[in-house]
DNA sequence: TGACCATGGGAAAACGATTGCCCACGATGC
DNA sequence: GCATCGTGGGCAATCGTTTTCCCATGGTCA
């Protein structure tokens, strides 16, 4: 079904045009330097292949050489601010190495469809990339088992070594030392989802540092929220505010959390920083236009996104890696979210 | 270089050891109802296919039928947020019909050096969905001419009529005109890039609009701003407050700039709404959170996707096309951003 | 018993590219 | 004058599918 629109020269009629075979236009063509060949016939095949305008078929030339130079990316929710910086860093590394990235937008069909491991069993990209921590488990497993080249961003996996994520806990000390350097000692932590690694390791830093400073962890401080959403933030905030002895400060552990909160905040006209403190991890270009702009610690999700780049084409190309598997947070980044406990 | 991981088993594997031809097994396996084949045979291929975990190859597959049924969506920018909803509209609509959409995320580099024209040719992907307006109307003209499958989306282009948009102008109009009931005259534009016709198109509706209120335009209102970056809007917005005679009510002509301006306003300690409305076209779910709620003009960015992607596939398939070229807007959403004219 | 037919399944070509091997040719060496 | 060698370029196989065509085989009917 379907007419063909227009169709595409091939080798073959570059060949004819330049009246010599085909395996030869191949090899002048593909650039390859060991090929001998008359001046003459190169530059008649040149010309007609310029004339044709003529360009490989990606598919037989990736059939034949088993290699496509193609990644899939696979994202959970591109409506996540953090996520453009992601995948604007597996690109830059993925292009560096020649490869091109394709990006696929997960929702929860296809995961549960599995249909990332069928277009790399198909044989459709090289590898793939996950950045999304709502795959599950036994899903990993499978692709594990399959032995096809994968890694992991954001997520780790007892089973493999092939991820590439941020050091969390150190991001939520970095975070919760601000506050208690502010002299906050009634410290909330909104934590994402605990069925993700990456909210328990948020988690276990938070309660760390808490602990440096001689704060008392108190559970009814932490409050879970789905970080999938604007508004789990928000919700979540809306309940901590209802404790008797609310707290002074809050680190939010992700961005669409902080926004949230802050949201939250607003509309119990409690002002941010003076009444209570704010923090989050990850930044966003948004957080420069909220009010008050929040105080981040920033994440190296660009970099995070690169590494993970490259340390899958590493993989590709029988390289040993040298990736570092956890990356140090960036650091703080003092905005107007925060003030000293009054 | 660089070993192939793991071999996958091809039809080859599967008739060996169901102890048949190759053909036998492509034609059972691809379960083409005309094809009879004993019960016997059937039941030993699909065993042996199982026991290898049998998956065709996608690159010969689509070598042979000269049709991969996947489509490449090229986008601007997935850091704004209008970008989500049209990804997910473009997806529904692409796999609701059988195809796989890609995302490519265009920086500049890549639009310069027109890979999605050579990725089409190539034959990677059936068709391609261009969302970005950046792209240069040379490089439209090069595909208009090469007769490849394509549609372009939020963008008009007179030389083709594949191209689903939205509305501006009635947008606009919506925008205006809630902002002249609750009194306003005094209301400027902030103007997305004029080089894109988008831009063009919401000029448009706001002085058409203005005109039916019997406001006189004043072009001193209007200002254009860079709608690749957050702050674009708040720059803009500056510029707006210097006047001696500022404006009473703001018409964004995109989410970002308004959530610029909303927080240029706040530097700048004007009350929105009661001293300032603020009107922007596109939702977000940020929106919501944002002080105050911003009151907008939805736009049917997740139809405008899918109406895309069946455009393309009624190409491709060779259907006559019904798709409407132009949305209306799906109207306003009042939140808490406008209020009556003081 | 011989002709016919339906049925199941295989042979081969094709999609478009790559590549190892080999051959023809003219030039060179003895 | 004969053997050798290097050079330019073609042959053929291959990647994994699909599909058209055709051939066995065995059963049915006269």
């Amino acid at each position: 079904m379907g007419k063909r629109l227009p169709t595409m020269p091939t080798l073959k009629n570059v060949a004819n045009l330049a009246e010599v075979s085909i395996p030869i236009v191949s090899k002048v063509l593909s650039g390859n330097p060991g090929v001998r060949v008359s001046s003459d016939t190169r530059q008649r095949i040149l010309k007609a292949a310029e004339g044709l305008a003529y360009r490989p078929n990606a598919l037989a030339k990736s059939l034949k050489l088993k290699r496509t130079n193609t990644l899939a990316l696979f994202m959970p929710d591109v409506g996540n601010p953090v996520i453009p910086e992601i995948i604007r860093g597996v690109e830059d590394g993925a292009r560096a190495a020649g490869y091109s990235p394709f990006i696929s937008h997960l929702d929860e069909k296809v995961i549960s469809e599995r249909l990332y491991l069928a277009w790399l069993q198909e044989g459709r990209f090289d590898g793939l990339i996950i950045a999304t921590a709502r795959v599950e488990d036994s899903i990993i497993a499978d692709l594990i088992s399959s032995g096809l080249p994968f890694v992991l961003v954001n997520r780790r996996e007892a089973s493999t070594n092939m991820h590439v994520s941020i050091d969390d806990a150190a991001g939520a000390r970095i975070a919760v030392n601000h506050l208690a350097g502010l002299g906050h000692r009634r410290i909330a932590h909104l934590a994402g989802p605990l069925m993700y690694d990456t909210s328990l390791r948020r988690l276990k830093g938070y309660q760390q540092e808490l602990d440096l400073h001689g704060i008392t962890y108190d559970s009814s401080l932490v409050q879970e929220y789905d970080w999938h959403t604007w508004d789990g933030g928000k919700l979540a905030m809306k309940q901590l505010l209802k404790r008797e002895n609310p707290p002074t400060a809050i680190f939010a552990g992700n961005f669409m959390g902080a926004v949230g909160a802050l949201s939250a905040l607003k509309e119990a006209r409690l002002k941010v920083p003076e009444e209570i403190s704010l923090i989050c991890l990850h930044d966003s270009p948004i957080a420069e236009v909220l009010d008050p702009p929040l105080t981040v610690v920033r994440m190296p999700l660009h970099q995070m996104g690169k590494c993970a780049a490259e340390m899958l084409i590493n993989l590709l190309e029988d390289r040993p890696c040298k990736i570092p598997l956890v990356l140090p947070p960036d650091g703080l980044f003092i905005r107007k979210s925060t003030a000293p406990c009054r």
